[in-house]
DNA sequence: ATAAACAAGTTTATAATATAAACCAAATTT
DNA sequence: AAATTTGGTTTATATTATAAACTTGTTTAT
């Protein structure tokens, strides 16, 4: 009746994070922070926890001499929103 | 663009519980815990949060000779289950 | 040239949460 | 009457989210 959910994606940050780069190819780190309001801190812990689960990837360069991090979604990434959403409609209507 | 969702409701059991009071008249802890399979601690743990933001009610009587413990959402309950779902709306369909 | 301020993050510490384990009282069953 | 079950609560632990502090390098102002 209540599926579990992916406890990865029932995060406000991670699920904003997660929901921008489902509809975008990929985004960089100040464009995900403006987005979403986090402070630096917070996302920069919250795309490490996307990476290592392989939900998204994160590739490091520079934009003229100034670092810059893009985020990309992984098909697994996909796949796990998908199912996320799947899973919380259970939840928003469950009429018995 | 994303909104702040209710930390309250934000959270896999207290939005199962919620969800199930949301379509019902009342239920008993024991029939949340079946719906829910939550374990007992975390279930009145969790009900005393959603009683202390005056989410849900709780009635504590007998039935027959055996405690009973009776939960009814609240006209607020209600209202925020609502704006939780609306706000997280905004989550699954951000396409830029 | 140097100091001050800013950009883009990371690391570390703290606060909040969720969950499970242990416990309790009363009722029921054997 | 001893053991088990019901219906929970309290307390402890593990996880999580978040914020604060720090780092590295860049740009701007003096």
């Amino acid at each position: 009746m209540f599926p579990k959910l992916d406890p990865l994606l029932h995060s406000e940050l991670r699920l904003a994070v997660i929901s921008i780069l489902a509809g975008v190819d990929e985004a960089d780190f100040t464009y995900l922070k403006k987005q979403t309001g986090a402070t630096s801190g917070n996302l920069s812990v919250q795309i490490d926890k996307l990476t290592a689960a392989g939900y998204i990837t994160v590739e490091k360069g520079f934009k003229g001499k100034m670092p810059r991090t893009t985020c990309k979604i992984t098909p697994a990434g996909q796949e796990a929103f998908k199912d996320y959403v799947d899973a919380l409609k259970q939840y928003l209507n469950a009429k018995p």
